[in-house]
This record gives C-alpha cells, structure tokens and sequence, in this order.
DNA sequence: AATCTTTGTGTCATTTTAACACTTTGCTAA
DNA sequence: TTAGCAAAGTGTTAAAATGACACAAAGATT
C-alpha cells in the first residue's frame, strides 16, 4: 500500500453529460429530476452521470451512461472539461441523494464532462435506473444544479459557443429537414444574441452548407417557409479545405 | 464492496503538463528524459506529471506537480482535456518505467492534461524527484512520446491555437520586453505558418496591445529593433467589451 | 566607403461585416 | 370575398478587415 494517505489512490471517476436540445424556441437541457430528500427542499435537477467502469474508457463511459439514464444511443458527444474540487460533493442535499445510490458516498469524485447536441423531438427520452425522471429545461431559466453541475452546464455551453465559431455543429439539433428560420433561431438560441436576419441567411448562403428542398411548411398561419436540408458534402469539403470561419 | 468488478473504483487520476516555450526561434516543449530501460532503447521522452492527492483540486495538482518536477511555479495554465484510453500504460517500455516508480503500476489511470506557456529563458528548470533529466525539444521534430503524451501534445497545441485565435495569450512566452519581430516569430511559431510582416503588424496596431518602449536591441549586427511591452490595460479593456477576434 | 542583414513602413483591391425596410405568401376572421 | 395578419424572403450601401505586395533606413562588419 501506499505510504501515505494522500496517495491513497481512492479515486472515483464519473462522466456527466450536458444534453442540449433545441424546440424551434429556446435552448433546452436534458436534467434528472431528484427526488425532494427528506426536508421540503424544492425539486433539485442534476445532469445525467454516473461513475465510469474500470474496463471502458472515458467515451465509452460518457455513451453508456448516457444510454443508460435517457436510452440516447449513437449520438453527437464531445468532451468538455474535467472538474474535481474537493468540496463538489459536499453540499448537504447531494449528500444525502450520494448515501442513497452510492456504495461509497464519501469517495472523492472527479467528474469528465461531455456536451452533446441533439434533436429533442425525435427522441424519447426513457428514464430509467437512478435518474427516475428526465426533464427538458431551457437552459436560460436555470439558476442552480446538484453538485457543481451548474459550473459544468456553463462550462460546457462556453465550449459550444467557441466551437461554433469554428464548426457547424448546431445542425445536430435540428431534424432532418428544417427552415432558415429554425437554424437563425436556434444560433440565436445557442449565442445568446439577436442576429439579423438577412446578414444570417447571406452567410449560410455563400457557406453553401444547406440545400433547399421542394418542400414547404404546411397549416401555418402565415407564408409558409421552405425547408432545407443539411449539405454533408460541401461541408466535408469545406473541413478538408482548412476553412473554419462559421461564426457570426 | 461494490458488486462487480467492473466498478471497483481502482481508479488513478494523473494531470500531465504540456509546458510550452519559446527561444525566439522554435515553438518547444519541455520534456522529461527518461533512463532507456534494460533493452538499448532509444532516448525516451515523457511529459511532466504524476498522480494526484486526494486533498488537493485538480488545478492545486497540476501546480504541484509542475513545481514538484521542474521547479516552475505561479504560471499560466490552462486545463486541456482528460484522456482515458485502456491501453494507454500498456506499451512495453511504459510499463518497466512504472514498475520502477509507483506503488501500483497496474493502476488504471486517467489523465488530465495541462498546457501552459512559459518564458524560455526567465526559468532554470530543476530536475528532481523522479524526472532525472529535463530538456527543452523543438515540438516540431518530436514524432512520439512516451504513453499516450504525444497525443496529449497534439491535443494540447490544437487547444492553444484555438484559444490563441480568442485570447492574446502567446505574450506569455516572451519576456517582459520583446521586438515586434520577436512577437511575429512567436504566432508564426504556434500556428505554423508564415504571416505576412506588414499585416501582422498592422493588425496588432490596431488591437492597441503593445506599448513601444523608448529602447532598442544592441549590438544586433543590423538595423536594430524597438522594444515592447504588453499593455495589460487595453488588454483587460478588450475582454471586459467582449472583443474575442486575436487571431491571424 | 561599400556591403550586409533585418527593421519598418503604405497602398490598393477584395472580402467581410453591419445596418437597414418592404413585398410576398398563405391563412384567418370578418 | 375580402381585409388583415404574421412570418418569409429579398438587396444595397457604407465601413471594416483582410490579403498581396516592395523598397528605403539603420546600424554593424569588412
């Protein structure tokens, strides 16, 4: 054994996974509603995540689990960032919900967090396991999540953004065929900021990134808007180009 | 005890440093330089890291063990990404090194890397503990690593170009008082490839980050050049407008 | 005095960005 | 049927940023 107790090596390991999603309004967040411990807390949300197996690595981990709590398979996953305080498990509420799913609730946890970016209506999200309810939250009304799970949701967003700039990723949360409206308010969504409208749909223009489908809105109120669909080809080309100007 | 093996917690969570430096020339990165095991192996380089407390964050650790192995202290560091593959302390030459430095050598472990970006020549780097030989290596004429560190790097210095094209972060890298030629060499260094002279300077100009120093170079066997100092001020002004275009 | 090396500087053409308003379409309600 | 409504869709102009490009000035060396 180790001769000191520093180095004890009694380490836990968890993946937790930020799930964005998009309604064609606001920028959503898959969360696990907590059950209230036993005080009448109000109801307390944390982020998807469990502690990784010894026998899968940390992308494996970050898909199984996500598979496990939401049955989200096959999806759009990147690595954010790492986090492991000493003090990120020590809040009273999250103790007590640790007691009741943990083995070992006193382990020192580090926690690798994934983003991820997905169409929220075509997936129903099947809680099961610990996370006995699954939850869509608009990201902009959230205050404060388990552990530091609000640090990591801000983290991860700061990534999304920055990535952004550099990749049109944001396509991953729209079905298949969509309008240019839904992709200008989903990159407003997503930056936080108004973005106008014609200097938008200029810039996804000249990028050639979408294609325009013979296929039109149906029972809106209003002129009915084209659909389009995401161009896999110019942007693989693109990419091979070295191009990495998508900001706005 | 857990149920299953798979979650038995026996986890090991290094940080591993990616210190970056310049000599005005070269983009290098500073290596620790392993003993060549019982084979005649070639040199064998490692990046600077070592397991992590289980009292300290995951930042107090990459601070202690920079400081612990290369005598670097109170610098820039930048948190990178974890990485967690199964085989990443499987190759054969890793192992006999581990056998010889840690108490569980089979210990699957997960890293978290650091980048950091340091003044060549403001720092004599102190050898100690297990790091028998530091070395400054051209990052450009390294081809492998021990591990999976060579991953690490190429992770670490595509993160510190996108983070250069956000933040003014290479003056870093240079001492206090710098040329313009100096700093030019420095983003040609990171990003390699070449930028044109006159738009470089143009576009510093304008971003106002350095101040012209009433001195010049000496003894230099041609036309001398003006020093520079970096202006924190208009830097800290061009952050909290929400300015974030630094890139060339 | 001539030569060498690196510094330091300006212009022009092109591209990119930002600001800005009205017509069209299809549905709805009177 | 018609008037009104709501969102779709479209172009111009000015300002800013980028990219390409060449030569004179300074100081050291011979």
């Amino acid at each position: 054994m180790p001769a000191n107790n520093q180095n004890n090596l009694n380490n836990g390991i968890s993946v937790d996974c930020v799930i964005f999603g998009f309604d064609f309004e606001k920028l959503q967040i898959l969360l696990i509603e907590r059950e209230p411990g036993k005080k009448d807390n109000p109801l307390d949300y944390a982020l998807p995540g469990d502690l990784i197996y010894n026998d899968e690595n940390l992308d494996q981990a970050a898909n199984r689990v996500l598979k496990e709590l939401t049955g989200l398979e096959n999806i759009y996953l990147e690595q954010s960032a790492a986090f492991g305080s000493l003090d990120r498990t020590q809040r009273e509420s999250d103790r007590a919900w640790l007691e009741s799913v943990r083995d070992q609730p006193d382990l020192r946890v580090i926690t690798i967090s994934y983003y991820s970016l997905v169409n929220i209506n075509a997936f129903d999200p099947k809680p099961s396991s610990f996370a006995s309810k699954l939850v869509w939250k608009p990201v902009a009304e959230i205050e404060d999540l388990a552990f530091d799970h609000f640090d990591i949701l801000n983290q991860a967003l700061d990534n999304l953004r920055n990535r952004l700039k550099i990749r049109p990723i944001g396509f991953n949360l729209l079905p298949e065929k969509f309008t240019l409206s839904q992709l200008h308010k989903l990159y407003e969504a997503i930056l936080g900021r108004e973005l106008d409208k014609r200097n938008f749909r200029r810039k996804m223009a000249k990028l050639d990134l979408v294609v325009r489908l013979d296929e039109k809105q149906q029972g809106v109120p209003h002129k009915p808007s084209n659909f389009y669909k995401f161009n896999t080809e110019n942007y693989q080309k693109l990419i091979e180009e070295g191009y990495d100007n998508f900001g706005f």
